[in-house]
DNA sequence: CGGGCGGCCGAAAAGGTTTTCAGAAACGTA
DNA sequence: TACGTTTCTGAAAACCTTTTCGGCCGCCCG
């Protein structure tokens, strides 16, 4: 059975086309589908009429051609694998997708010369801007001032102040983990984390460092466990903390990957989590975290959320009003079971 | 301090611009530029210089016009959360990266009215070409026939045996762990997996039992244990597996999550892995697989190698070659600790 | 020396749309 | 009736590139 899909335009169909089904121009044509006002109601029906009749869709590449805006914007990632370039992305992709703007999605690999092969290639399909996404939250190298479009960097910031960045709050996020144990009345909290080269690590434990002194509280321990981001590493570290300081109540631990071994270890031993030690974890990395046993508190850093405010700045910077500067998107808690008030 | 407003400068330079600084008609410039061969190598230089110093590149929304063809396709995800289209998409995004087209990326959510949205601006946008990638391995509904452009689905085959689809091998996998299992010398094999409302998990099952009646062997555990695709479930049916089958030498975990709760009770039992029982799972989800204890054999489905094909088959067809049925893509085995041969 | 030919270049059309501007039609006013 | 005004429509230019085709020039051959 022969069905004709309306929404399958067949053969390149144009305003021409429109125009001559409904015996006017094409001038008047465009008006009639654009909402101009200066067309008749009847005309402008019997256009519209004509359009839906042939499925006419008008041809994009022609329009940017003469508006000056393709309507299109690229996403320039360094690192498709990382899982944290992904939810950005999607963010982004969700702000953009309601309205009329389509994404170029461009993944350099972390290559510099890949990227500006990228860059090239995007400039010259006349995107409308640009959102650049990092696979580490350092700073990166700017893609320079002399653009003819605008620049939002999301996750690592741009190592140039004029530019617009958006980066995620890892200092808070810190923070805002050892305030829930506090408040979960835990006094003897260990900080176990990752590789001490990123600055991610640092930022985290700056955060928890300074809300346990505004509690007048130590670190158990004595330090921050600097180590890897594995659980291989959170295994390891969380047998040495028990050594040293068995009275540990609580443990943050850098990311959800060593939170594992953290919980991994503690159940060998019988500890009991929350009742005996609380584990807070960092990233949220759902098929971990909420897989754990018990599953596990941790921090979100509202990834597609900073995708989404990158749209949005992009688009603002697009219709004429650019920012600049580091711009930083705030965390949230996430509360399972491996955390719980003390009693 | 005041910098220059970023988004001002660079007014974009056109071809009209070369030809003028090279003293020629555009005419010429473009067939200059393009190795056309009706033009003196003296004067080409002229032009190749001075397209370089204006930094000339040149605008593919023209290009497109006139060549009626856009140098663009399409990227039609339904689910960009799930983690099999991610692989697919970057293999896709490789494949086509290296050469002159460009990647629209759109997410439907699993909607098929925002699909229907997309694939309406996409034709919009004049692209030459459509791969669509499915969230689960079952059956999509196709696009329709009349569409202006050659597409490929991916992952999900489409139910149109008329379109051409690429999918994993599941029953392949399957067939692939038992062979393995039984070349490590286990003879008594058992298979827990997840949700039996998945055809993969279906014909993985499907694929491990020919395998082992191939040997003249019976499921350890008398059945398949089909359950949830969750490590919870792998640990309770392991459980119930050592108690109905005390004697299994190797189970065979639907998913790379099952396994890990495979592994955690039989830590937990003090049954040792692989020497005791081996254990291989599925998908190589390399966060779960590597950080196991002990790291995890796993069958790979190769979905960046399926991403990869279905960006050439989609070549092939925007060229003129099409093809239809479907397609499957055989995985792979990687092996890590978690299985070893007998004594 | 004239005609033919090959090499090189430029004018112009084409691709599909938007926008400007002039003109036509209809209507109201003097 | 003549004229101004309003309302609608269409011709044409513009966006930027590619491609066709005709023209010009110098050269070779007869």
């Amino acid at each position: 059975m022969e069905t004709t899909n309306p929404t399958a335009p067949n053969r390149a169909v144009t305003l021409r086309d429109v125009a001559r089904l409904a015996g006017v121009s094409v001038a008047t044509a465009s008006k009639a589908l654009n909402g101009q006002p200066q067309v008749r109601a009847e005309t402008r029906a019997r256009v519209v009429r004509a359009a839906e009749q042939l499925s006419f869709s008008p041809n994009t590449l022609a329009q940017g051609l003469i508006t000056q805006r393709s309507g299109t914007v690229g996403l320039l990632t360094s690192d498709l694998e990382g899982r944290f370039s992904i939810p950005i992305l999607m963010g982004a992709e969700d702000a953009f997708g309601s309205d009329q703007t389509s994404v170029f999605l461009c993944d350099a690999r972390g290559d510099a010369i890949r990227e500006k092969h990228h860059l090239r290639a995007l400039l010259s399909r006349r995107v409308d801007g640009l959102i650049v996404v990092g696979a580490r939250p350092d700073t990166r190298p700017s893609l320079g001032r002399d653009l003819p479009v605008p620049v939002v960097y999301a996750y690592s910031p741009s190592d140039d102040p004029a530019d617009l960045s958006l980066v995620t709050d890892n200092v808070g996020g810190g923070r805002m983990a050892v305030d829930h144990l506090i408040r979960c009345g835990r006094r003897r909290i260990a900080h176990i984390t990752g590789d001490p080269g990123y600055g991610a690590a640092q930022d985290r434990a700056r955060g928890a460092l300074g809300r346990l002194s505004e509690e007048n509280l130590e670190l158990a321990g004595g330090e921050v466990w600097f180590g890897m981001w594995s659980e291989a590493w959170g295994r390891g570290a969380t047998r040495m903390l028990l050594e040293r300081c068995p009275d540990v109540d609580a443990i943050f631990a850098g990311s959800d990957e060593i939170a594992r071994g953290v919980l991994d270890v503690l159940h060998e031993e019988r500890i009991d989590v929350p009742s005996q030690v609380a584990v807070i974890g960092f990233d949220n990395w759902t098929i971990l975290a909420a897989n754990a046993r018990p599953p596990l508190t941790t921090v979100d850093l509202n990834l597609e959320q900073l995708g989404r405010i990158a749209a949005q700045r992009l688009s603002a910077a697009m219709d004429g009003t650019p920012g600049s500067g580091v711009e930083t998107i705030p965390g949230r808690l996430v509360t399972r079971e491996s955390t719980a008030p003390l009693r």
